[in-house]
RNA sequence: GGUGAGAUAGUCAAGUGGCCAACGACGGUGGACUGUAAAUCCGCUCCCUACGGGUUCAGAGGUUCGAAUCCUCUUCUCACCA
């Protein structure tokens, strides 16, 4: 059983730092029923959670399997300043109000993993604002700047000249003492939190409350394009708010290899068994595309439900297997005869009538499933179903 | 504060008086092939009912028959120095 545990919590993981202390919660939670505690923070800037975001909150709720109660820390304060890590520029700080509302939204979300009883929601403006200006003094006095500036990201900063402000030297320090006042078991992030993460060792020993947390460190989920981080501003992300159908096209457009990626980060399943499915494809036992397919079945039933991601299954067949019109169209209206390019732009599916003539003239157009091929074409009085390229529909009511 | 370099389409990046709606790359998109994948190949990629017209090269003026290209000012970036 003990083992069992330990498998599933560093599965996944790149780095763990103080295994051992895991190990041993682990043991007393199994012999004794002792609980411990888990904390992850989060930043509410971003309040639309994404795939990457649910492989933290995952093993969050792997943690709670095994007797973890979760410091579910929302860094309201600390995001007021904003996460140097990785930055290159200062960065903008929030409004107090912006920052209540993302807070908000990310609750909404996450329960759809975590269990909520075994969870705890903290904001660490709570015990940061408590701690005045001596307090802050105090924890200030525990790092000095030459080793805050073996940050890489510091470092790079510092060389070239670019403004570095006393805020974000303070973030790290802040973030560290979160987990001190929380007196936080293990905490987790992603593998580039490595630095504040460590903070939180260093300042448990600063204030010597008995333990240094143990660290464990996912890795960063590479998002649609395989290469770059799954993040909204870059547009590779699925969202866990996402429709079931898009959510199936998303997983299904990912490579071959990203999958296994995903299936490791994100799926249920053990170890054993995805290596297993592997094998068969690999010997061409199993088609990449069914397993892909159960990936996609697997995750979105996570955040909707097993009857939507079978209808998104069956839809996605159709509309793309079986080139058929998708069951729900977005509908448009036009009151007066029209030109097709036009037709086109109104029902959004060209951005301008320069790019609707050269669809047109490609042969990505389809009326009723039969290809457009005059350009001058007038639409009369009637119903359409319009078409350009192979997913672009939409159903227009000429009257 | 001083000096120098720069700002070109979604991004990077050529172009330094007419051949420029502007090379190329990436991205995006359409087609072929497929498993709507990847890889590969081909087309398109400022707007406009278009063998034509309009608006673009940080912004504002100016020189010129003609400017992304030359001049002036403004704004912003970056580098070096203090």
């Amino acid at each position: 059983m003990l083992e069992k545990a330990l498998k599933e919590i560093q599965r996944g993981s790149s780095e763990i730092i103080d295994n051992e202390r895991i190990e041993k919660l682990l043991k007393a939670y199994f012999e004794e029923g002792k609980v411990y505690t888990v904390k992850a923070g989060f930043d509410p800037t971003a309040p639309d959670l994404h795939l990457g975001h649910t492989v933290l909150l995952q093993k969050l709720a792997t943690f709670q399997k095994y007797g973890a109660k979760i410091q579910f820390l929302i860094g309201d304060f600390t995001a007021q300043i904003g996460d140097p890590t990785g930055k290159n520029v200062t960065r903008k700080t929030l409004s107090v109000s912006q920052i209540q509302e993302n807070a908000k939204s990310y609750k909404e979300q996450v329960f759809k993993i975590l269990d909520a009883e075994k969870t705890e929601v903290v904001f660490n403006s709570t015990w940061i604002n408590a701690l005045g200006a001596s307090g802050m003094l105090s924890l200030t006095t525990t790092y000095n700047v030459a080793r805050m500036l073996e940050r890489d990201d510091f470092d790079k900063r510092y060389k070239s000249g670019t403004s570095i402000s006393i805020s974000e030297f303070i973030y790290p320090l802040l973030q560290g003492y979160d987990s001190v006042h929380l007196q936080s078991d293990i905490e987790i992030g992603g593998t580039d939190q490595k630095f504040n993460l460590l903070m939180g060792r260093h300042l448990q020993r600063a204030y010597e409350i008995g333990k240094e947390q143990s660290v464990l460190m996912m890795p960063i989920l590479e998002g649609l394009d395989g290469v770059q981080k799954m993040s909204k501003s870059l547009n590779n992300y699925i969202g866990v708010a996402d429709e079931p159908n898009e959510m199936f096209g998303k997983i299904l457009s990912i490579s071959d290899e990203l999958m296994w990626r995903y299936y490791e980060l994100l799926s249920a399943k053990s170890l054993d068994e995805i290596s297993e499915l592997k094998i068969n494809v690999d010997n061409g036992s199993a088609h990449p595309k069914r397993v892909k397919e159960e990936l996609a079945v697997e995750i979105i039933e996570r955040f909707h439900s097993l009857k939507a991601a079978e209808e998104a299954r069956l839809e996605f067949q159709r509309v793309h297997s079986e080139s058929q019109i998708p069951t729900e169209l977005d509908e448009f209206s036009i009151d007066a005869e029209v030109w097709i390019a036009k037709a086109l732009v109104e029902c959004k599916l060209s951005p301008s009538t320069s790019q609707a003539r050269r669809d047109i003239k490609q042969g990505a157009v389809k009326i009723n499933q039969e290809k457009v091929s005059d350009e001058q074409l007038q639409l009369l009085e009637g119903e359409y179903v319009l078409q350009v390229g192979k997913r672009k529909f939409a159903k227009l009511k000429v009257i």
